[in-house]
DNA sequence: CGTCTATTTGAATGTACTCAAAAGCGGTGG
DNA sequence: CCACCGCTTTTGAGTACATTCAAATAGACG
C-alpha cells in the first residue's frame, strides 16, 4: 500500500521505521474513477496529494470557455495546486482523474505536525518543489522560445510515455494549442 | 547594509538577535554597473542572490539568436538559477545588472550550514520557493490562455512599476512576442 | 554633434485558429 | 453481438494574430 510513496520518500530522504511508521499513519487513501474529480473549482485543496495507481489531469477553465491542461500527475507522482493549498483559498482548478486512479492523502495540519515530528521532511518538499519549479520554467521557456511543433516534440522526448495514455485533446490543451492543430502536427510527421 | 535582506526574512520568519549575526556573516556583497553581467551561460551558479538595489535580468538565447527573459529582480528580489544552483550544473541563462545594482550572495555551502543552524530557515526557503511556483504557474497559465495584448495588459496590472524601468524590447521578451509586436499594441491602446 | 541603439511604422508572410463537416472509435443497451 | 450514440480525431477552407524584413524616426550616451 505505501511501498511507492516510501521508496518516493527515500529518493532524497532516509527515515527511519518510527518515522516512517508516523508518516504513512498520516495518510488518507481515495479511490477515483475514470472521468470522477477530486478537485473543482471553487474548493479549497487540504491535501497534498500523491498518485500511487492512474493519472490525475489538473486543468483550468478559461473566460472563453477553453480548458487549459496545467499537469499530468501518473502514478509515482505529487500534484495538488499549491495556492489554494497554502492559502487556504478557492482554486481555480479542476482535478479530474483521466484514469481509474488511487491517491495517497496528506492534509495540512498533519503535514504542519510532520514538518516538526520528522525534519527530514522539510528537506524532502524544499527538493520536491525545486524540481518542480525547475520543471516549471523548462516549460516557460519552452513556450516563449518554440513554435508548436517544437514543443509537440519537446513533450514527446521527456514524457515519452505519456502519449499512450493521454488522448489528443489532452496533449493539446497542454502545449496551449487547439486539438485541430496538434492532429495536422501529427499527420504532417509521418509524411516525411 | 543589511536592512532590506532581514527585512525581507521578517516577513515570514523571526529570528533571534545571534541568528541574524549568524546569517549576514554569510553573505557577500557584488556591486555591479548597468550592463555588467552576473552570470553568463556555462557558468555555474554558487549563489544565492538577493538584489537590494537596481535590477537584474534573467534571460536565455535560444538557437535562433532570440533572447528571452525570464525574470526581472528588482530590489527585495530573490533571484538565480535555481537549476544550476542546486545540480552544479552550468547555467543556459545570462544574468544582467539592467540598472546599477547591488546585490548580496550566499554561498551554496554556507547555505547548507545555515539551514542546519537556524532552522526556521528550512520553512523562509520553503516559502519563498512556494510563493515563486506559484507565480510560475500563474505565467504558464496566461502564456496557454491568453492573446499577446491580454497578457501585456496582465503584466501591467501585476507589475505596475516594471513599465517605467524596463525598455520595451525587455517587456517584450519577457511576454514571448517580437519589439514590434508590442510597440503596435501600446499603439493601438492610444487610440480607443 | 555624431553614433549607436531603441522604437515606430509599413507591407508581405506564416503559423495557428475558427468554423464546419466527415470519419473513426468506444461504450452502452437492446 | 450488433446498432446506435456520443465523443475524439481528421480534413478542408477561410481568417486573424503575430512575425519577418525593411526603412524611417526618435532617443540615449559619449
Amino acid at each position: 500500500m505505501y511501498d511507492r510513496i516510501l521508496s518516493n520518500l527515500n529518493r532524497h530522504v532516509q527515515l527511519s521505521e518510527e518515522e516512517k511508521e508516523l508518516f504513512t499513519s498520516s495518510i488518507k487513501v481515495r479511490q477515483l474513477r475514470k472521468r470522477q474529480y477530486f478537485l473543482q473549482p471553487g474548493d479549497v485543496m487540504r491535501f497534498e496529494v500523491f498518485v500511487t495507481e492512474g493519472c490525475l489531469r489538473q486543468y483550468y477553465v478559461d473566460e472563453k470557455g477553453q480548458e487549459h491542461s496545467m499537469m499530468f500527475a501518473f502514478e509515482d507522482w505529487w500534484t495538488g495546486d499549491m495556492y489554494s493549498f497554502l492559502s487556504g483559498k478557492p482554486s481555480k482548478y479542476h482535478l479530474e482523474a483521466i484514469e481509474d486512479t488511487t491517491l495517497l492523502l496528506i492534509e495540512r495540519n498533519q503535514l504542519e505536525q510532520l514538518y516538526d515530528q520528522i525534519p527530514q521532511l522539510n528537506r524532502f518538499y524544499r527538493i520536491l518543489l525545486q524540481n518542480a519549479y525547475v520543471v516549471m520554467s523548462e516549460r516557460i521557456n519552452q513556450s516563449l522560445s518554440m513554435t508548436a511543433e517544437e514543443r509537440y516534440h519537446a513533450f514527446q522526448q521527456r514524457y515519452p510515455h505519456f502519449e499512450q495514455r493521454l488522448s489528443l485533446k489532452h496533449i493539446a490543451s497542454y502545449l496551449g494549442i487547439t486539438p485541430e492543430s496538434l492532429s495536422r502536427i501529427r499527420a504532417q510527421r509521418k509524411n516525411t
